[in-house]
DNA sequence: CGCCTAGTTGGCAGCGACTGCCAAATATGA
DNA sequence: TCATATTTGGCAGTCGCTGCCAACTAGGCG
């Protein structure tokens, strides 16, 4: 862990960091697998670590949480949102800044069924759930100076806060919907429409 | 357990309800003190049970969770939210049952100092504030087909969830404003703010 | 008053997520 | 090939929380 064994673009150079990425992977299919296949909280990290082939030490060094076993490091999830954000152009309406990161934090999924697996799971588990909402809420707040410099006259704290919780909160409410619909139709088009429900 | 031993008014009749009344207060209160003093996450079940003078598996039975030490049973305010959107005039504005909703909220704190020290750990624990936001999801499903008959033409579920999830993303921001400004001035006016930030 | 019963309490063992520590295995570079 | 840097696994322990069972106690009855 002293430096790095990939340079960023990927080819993974030593045999560690490719066995790395191997077990990382198994890992996370393993665990994919199991929570469709019998809910997340009925599904021990005793029981990933044993179908995956380490041990429950080891699981923990690659993800930190059980969580983190869902979606990988949801970390990149912040960064991808707060990186797009600021590459909208300065004069470009907050509200449409914030609806390009919020598309672009969904087209990281590898695909719609994919998206749509994890969404479910999300939205029946209620200690998911509750995990997620909170990352969520840390992406809010790397948000808030962003956000606030685009506002006419550089908006308050509360008001950008409020702004930003809104576009999170229709994601929300699309999500939602969404899934409870099969995955039927687009999400960003649920978006709008919550968005200019709200906005009326 | 068989049969609630206090009439809805008060008056404790028996006197091991009296008692549970009094064994209870004095957890919450020594819950209270304690995370005050030292932090949620840095106070454990056990020190709160032992400085109460009760055993763990008592407290556990008078609180089902290391959440439900703050606060109560928080049920109750998803009660009082429902009630008080439907008992609004049937054609109040959406916007204006749920202000009312969150006002009624609001007033359930003994006091504003309570209120704030109560925000202000909520605020600044990541574990109960994920706590809390899954509980308020409930709650908003809860409403959903409150408010969806009190929209236009009868609003859809993703309008009626965005609607309602962003009266609480406001009312998020303005708590979240209100601790950081140490309680001064009015949430509401706060929440107003927001709202209006919002709906432009 | 004494006893029986129902409700209450406490202690113990155990589960699951998670961490620290130490020893064994393994890739790497000289 | 050997010394070194890393990685891995196992073990014990913490913390929230639950089930189970034995000890206790208030309340009602004769």
């Amino acid at each position: 862990m002293k430096q790095e064994a990939e340079t960023a673009a990927g080819a993974p150079t030593t045999l560690w960091a490719r066995t790395r990425q191997l077990a990382s992977q198994e890992i996370l299919e393993t665990a994919l697998r199991l929570f469709t296949e019998q809910g997340y909280d009925q599904t021990s990290i005793a029981q990933i670590a044993r179908e995956a082939g380490v041990s429950q030490r080891t699981l923990f060094r690659y993800f930190g949480t059980k969580e983190d076993l869902l979606g990988g490091n949801q970390d990149r999830f912040g960064q991808v949102l707060t990186d797009t954000i600021s590459e909208q152009p300065a004069e470009a309406d907050v509200w449409v800044a914030l609806r390009a990161g919020v598309a672009a934090v969904l087209a990281l999924h590898d695909s719609r069924e994919q998206a749509l697996e994890r969404f479910r799971l999300l939205h029946s588990t209620a200690s998911l759930r509750a995990g997620w909402l909170e990352k969520r809420l840390r992406f809010q707040e790397d948000l808030l100076p962003l956000i606030k410099a685009r506002m006419d006259g550089g908006g308050t704290d509360p008001k950008a806060r409020a702004v930003i919780a809104t576009a999170f909160a229709c994601l929300d409410a699309a999500s939602m919907t969404w899934v409870e619909n099969d995955g039927k139709g687009d999400i960003m088009d649920l978006y709008d429409e919550c968005l200019a429900a709200v906005r009326g």
